[in-house]
Formats: C-alpha cells, sequence, structure tokens
DNA sequence: TCCATTTGACCGAC
DNA sequence: GTCGGTCAAATGGA
C-alpha cells in the first residue's frame, strides 16, 4: 500500500511541475511528455489498487457483495473505500432525550455513547500538503467540530463533526476524521449516517447546492465534487477548503492547521 | 453578545 | 480498568 501511495504521491509532485510548466509556456513536445508520464504514473497506482482490492476481497470469502461505487481512475485515487474498515455499531437502548439539558440532567441521565446511527463509511482523502491539513476536503455540508479525542495507538487525535443541521433538522449526520500514522498527508474521514437535512452548504458548490441529494455516507460523491464539477476545479495539489473549515481564530489555513496539530511532529 | 471550537469530564461497552 | 464517543463549560474571535 506504501508503495502505491508514494506513487501516486510521486503523480502528484509531477502535476505540480505540469502546473508549473503551465505558467512558463512550455513547449507542446514537453508538456505532453509530462502529461504521457503523469498518466502512466497514475494508471499503474490505478492498477495495483485493483489488484490489492481483489486481494483483499479474496481473503474473506464469505463477505456481502460490496456495494458498487462507480468512481473514476482519479476517483480511486483520491480516496479508497476501505471494508475492513467498516465499523458495525451495537445497537444501544434507550435515546438521548432532547431536552437533557441542565434542568432535567438528574432525572434522565443522558446516554452519551453512541446510538445506532446507521450506515458508516470509511474513505481515505488526500490533505492539503499545505495549509489547513487536518481538515478534509468540503463534502458540501457544514459540519461542527464537537469533540477531539487521542486514540490510542495513533500519532494523531480523532476529530468528531456532525452535521450543522442537528439542531434545527435533528440531521444525525456525523464524521470522523483522522490522519494517518503512516501518511499524515492522508486523512481517514468516517462517516456516520446520512444527512436528512438535504441542505447543502455554503461551500463553493454553489451550483450543486440547489439539487436536493442526500450525500451521506455515499462518499464517492465528493469525489464526484471534487473533481467533475468543472465550475469549481481544484487545482490538484491545492488545498481546497471553504471558510468554514477554518479553525476559528485562525488567521490563515496555516494558522488552524498549526492550532489544531501544533503538537504534533510530522516526520 | 453571539457563535464555533477547544478540552476536560463523563459514561457505556468491552 | 481501558478506550472511544459525546457532552457542555470555557474560551476566543467577529
Amino acid at each position: 500500500m506504501e508503495e502505491i501511495l508514494s506513487i501516486i504521491f510521486n503523480g502528484i509532485n509531477q502535476v505540480e511541475e505540469l502546473k508549473f510548466n503551465l505558467s512558463a509556456q512550455e513547449s507542446p513536445e514537453s508538456l505532453s511528455s509530462s502529461l504521457g508520464s503523469i498518466s502512466t504514473l497514475f494508471r499503474d497506482a490505478n492498477e495495483r489498487l485493483g489488484t490489492l482490492l481483489e486481494r483483499k476481497n479474496a481473503f474473506v470469502p464469505n463477505q456481502p457483495e460490496p456495494k458498487p461505487v462507480q468512481v473514476s481512475g482519479l476517483d480511486q485515487m483520491m480516496m479508497q473505500i476501505e471494508p475492513g474498515l467498516k465499523q458495525d455499531h451495537r445497537v444501544r437502548e434507550g435515546v438521548k432525550s432532547i431536552d437533557s439539558g441542565p434542568g432535567c440532567a438528574f432525572s434522565t441521565p443522558r446516554p452519551r455513547r453512541r446510538k445506532k446511527d446507521g450506515a458508516v463509511e470509511t474513505v481515505l482523502v488526500v490533505a492539503a500538503r499545505m495549509g489547513n491539513m487536518g481538515t478534509p476536503p468540503d463534502d458540501n455540508y457544514v459540519w461542527r467540530k464537537y469533540g477531539q479525542k487521542e486514540i490510542l495507538g495513533s500519532r494523531y487525535p480523532r476529530s468528531y463533526y456532525r452535521c450543522n443541521h442537528q439542531k434545527v433538522y435533528k440531521c444525525p449526520a456525523k464524521k470522523q476524521v483522522q490522519r494517518l500514522d503512516e501518511d499524515p498527508y492522508m486523512l481517514r474521514v468516517t462517516y456516520r449516517s446520512s444527512h436528512t437535512c438535504q441542505f447543502s452548504t455554503t461551500s463553493s458548490f454553489s451550483s450543486t447546492a440547489t439539487t436536493p441529494v442526500n450525500y451521506g455516507p455515499n462518499v464517492h460523491n465528493m469525489a464526484d465534487l471534487m473533481f467533475e464539477n468543472t465550475d469549481s476545479v481544484v487545482p490538484f495539489c491545492e488545498p481546497y477548503f471553504n471558510n468554514d473549515s477554518l479553525v476559528p481564530g485562525a488567521a490563515s489555513y496555516e494558522d488552524s492547521w498549526n492550532s489544531t496539530w501544533q503538537s504534533y511532529d510530522m516526520s
């Protein structure tokens, strides 16, 4: 897997070079050569990923048919759905009372454990190489951070987000974001429950904002939004975050990143 | 003053 | 007892 990621990052670096060459108005021959090299790298990585997935499935003979996820080669590069990482949820008795505020805290102890909150989808996304790397790319919803925990065996803390419409529309959608130990530039984003709010965010994907699509755990839509919406094409390696992704108080994405991850070295 | 994030504490599952 | 998910008071920026 590390080898595949290495290939991908190599390709990304070449994209960066290509970007520079574009601005430098390189010759068509040079650009063509670069494009060929880049596409070869990504194709190689994609094929290796396919082989890896085949092996994974072969090891689990009775595994249920994975949900078909139609992603382009580029999408596959940017995110790999990991069925093995999917967590099953323990069903809990009791439901948190909406009214369980300070006034009734003693009468009905509020449950703090997660309830049965629907489907879980885990994806890997490439964090921006600069700026706020701790925040995953915008997925067209507004998230509110409600917690951060040190996780045993992980170098980096896990951040917990819930849909910003949770209170108003009782949207149960949540997500967890954690940097990978083996590759700090990758984020593991775990989506829990589907959005019921059906509201898009203030993100820059305004062209899709009027279409009530329940993205929820179908995270491949995030890749679609990231790369197939030509109205919001983002340079491949550029950090892409909207203002909602900023840590409050941060004057810049860099500050935002530092405020979140300052105590974690990247070496 | 409002609002979002931070962070320590709480709590249930294992 | 440990761990991870959640709560809510504290905090700080706008």
